[in-house]
DNA sequence: CATGAATGAGAATTCATTCAT
DNA sequence: CATGAATGAATTCTCATTCAT
């Protein structure tokens, strides 16, 4: 009967446990169908409650949208740690860029294949993306860079913009994946080495 | 009554206006709101025709979407004769790649948004991206690594790559100009200059 | 194949059929179930038409209402041309009054009833209301009560209150019937004798 | 536990309370939203009890309003000690009664508002009003009248009828105001006093 | 008694598509 | 070929009511 204010009580848990529920179910749906042709009947049908308990934990069907939005930053935000420790020279940067993008897309591809589908096309919705996805990471990659040339390892000319063609090139990639090149796909670390030798070709 | 097989007769000629016509209306209707919110109604309304009309011409709205992507091929091979135009050593031409594209994108990229929305979503929608759009552009970027690593230029590892990354770079550029980045799409002449001191630091 | 501008046309005369019938089908469901128990789905099927048909005549449920009240005020309208007609000293003009007021509400009285049920809880339709329904016969109670006056027949006091009052007296009938007094349904006749009797007493 | 027949104990208290709580939340809801667009969740938010409570004392949504029209005939009758005590002549008494009415929708007027908007359109729900809300007040605005005529002050034909239009008279000046006459709410004794001189033209 | 999460039966509205004219 | 009225399936969202805790 004793509750700490800190532990969440057990209806808070089980609330929780609900909206997570009910979001994965969402996310796997708008995967397989889009958003706009995911239906919050097959939504509930997924997470296995009814369709008005869905709208007890979110206002709207866009709001499912924003949700899986959230816990895509989330999801970017944890990598931070991994990539504070990311060291060595430029050649090993990009390997290990790589490297860690392709696990944050084969955890999440699927949430952000559907996300950047609306958002190229919700203007609102794409506000709301640059501001929790898209900055945060240019900012990071940004960092990176302006900590190495400090190092005096390598020396792009101008970080923003490095970070923006670092940036576009995962996202290009990840994309053209995502509309079925095979070669993208199964030859990501040769990828990886041609952008080495490509960057740093003496 | 009679019609010779070369010369498109008025009616043909009329027919072929009336399909361009209608495309051209979807066009700017999907651009504004996306393909699943642009209505067949208000594509009608802007292409001046009535909506039983569309259907003369086109199986359904999703077939509009095919027309459309069909547009955006043509407009990419038109670019060809352009790209055989491109010399120089590798930072030219990563100039002028740089630059045609942003040409290509101010013509054609409210199209490409809107297609690139759908394709993301629709299996069988990026099969047919792949084969009219992706596919001829890697060969057409592979063939001028090729073609430059032949004359001693640069000597790019692996074409099929390297045209991979270019590639994705692009898009990648493209889609992030698309969501609001506003270094981007301001700065796009430097984003080139970046490009090439990066692949070329020596 | 000549029309002239001012004959509507065969296809305009089937619409102008198909509102009608729509309206009246509204109507009939509306004052059987009141506005917000009655469903489109019902209503298209009184109107023999399908639901998505309502909506090419209608914007929403909520503008059947706002037809059928058009149509109310018509009616009241209608009878202008027979008030006019009205002449006797006050007595008659009460007889009569209430004579014509009967007879209206049983033709219209099935709509005002539910108009009047939502108007008592709709800021906005009671707006509406006021300026097509309530305004209209207050200015044409007083113009009688006037004119009566200037002939020196009778002298109430003050024109706009006697017609407020008039009215009020008309309306409260007019409720106190639909909600099931059989006296004031069954004695019309007495009540307008009554009514003579008390405000011409001497 | 042991429990009088006469005094309530706390628990019965305590429920009363509750009771009348919830009743009071929903007149307040039902006032401000009309009773469809009510909802319990509000009407719950507004009680500050949950909306299974709501359920503990209450058989339905529609039991409320019921409990509602049972409070507004427990004020109308409430009114009544008062009522004996008119007496004057005529006009007196018509004077008293305009200003007793006035005051009892000053207070009662939101709820009577919602109760009649709903009674004009449940045919079930009339029945209850003609004989908890309706009927006693034809009795006694008879009873006066017929007192009246006894002693000699003024004889209207048929104290029934009489009765009935008097009652009609203040419903429809009381509706006529909730649409939003500002005649009629601004100049109530006005109107009072034009109804004196036009029942009492001599 | 109190709670409030869960329910699920609707209800209004939209829109691609058809077809008689 | 052009039209546009008619369709009706599909969809999102609401809300009174229940019931396990």
């Amino acid at each position: 009967m004793i509750e700490t204010d800190e532990a969440p009580s057990r209806q808070e848990r089980r609330a929780a446990t609900r909206r997570a529920q009910i979001l994965e179910a969402a996310a796997q749906v708008f995967a397989q169908k889009g958003y706009p042709r995911a239906t919050t009947a097959e939504i509930a049908a997924v997470a296995d409650v009814s369709e008005g308990t869905i709208y007890n934990y979110f206002e709207s069907k866009h709001d499912l949208l924003v949700g899986i939005m959230a816990e895509l930053a989330q999801a970017l935000e944890a990598d931070e740690g991994f990539e504070n420790a990311m060291t060595g020279d430029g050649a090993d940067f990009l390997r290990q860029l790589m490297d860690r993008r392709r696990r944050f897309e084969d955890e999440n591809g699927a949430m952000l294949r559907v996300v950047l589908s609306e958002v190229l096309v919700d203007a609102h919705l794409a506000g709301h993306y640059n501001e929790t996805l898209a900055a945060p990471q240019f900012a990071r990659l940004q960092d990176h860079i302006q900590h190495q040339r400090e190092n005096g390892k390598t020396a792009p000319a101008s970080p923003p913009l490095t970070a923006r063609l670092l940036s576009a090139l995962l996202l290009g990639l990840f994309v053209e994946r995502m509309l079925g090149d095979p070669i993208i796909n199964e030859r990501w670390e040769d990828l990886a080495e041609a952008l080495v030798a490509l960057t740093t070709p003496a």
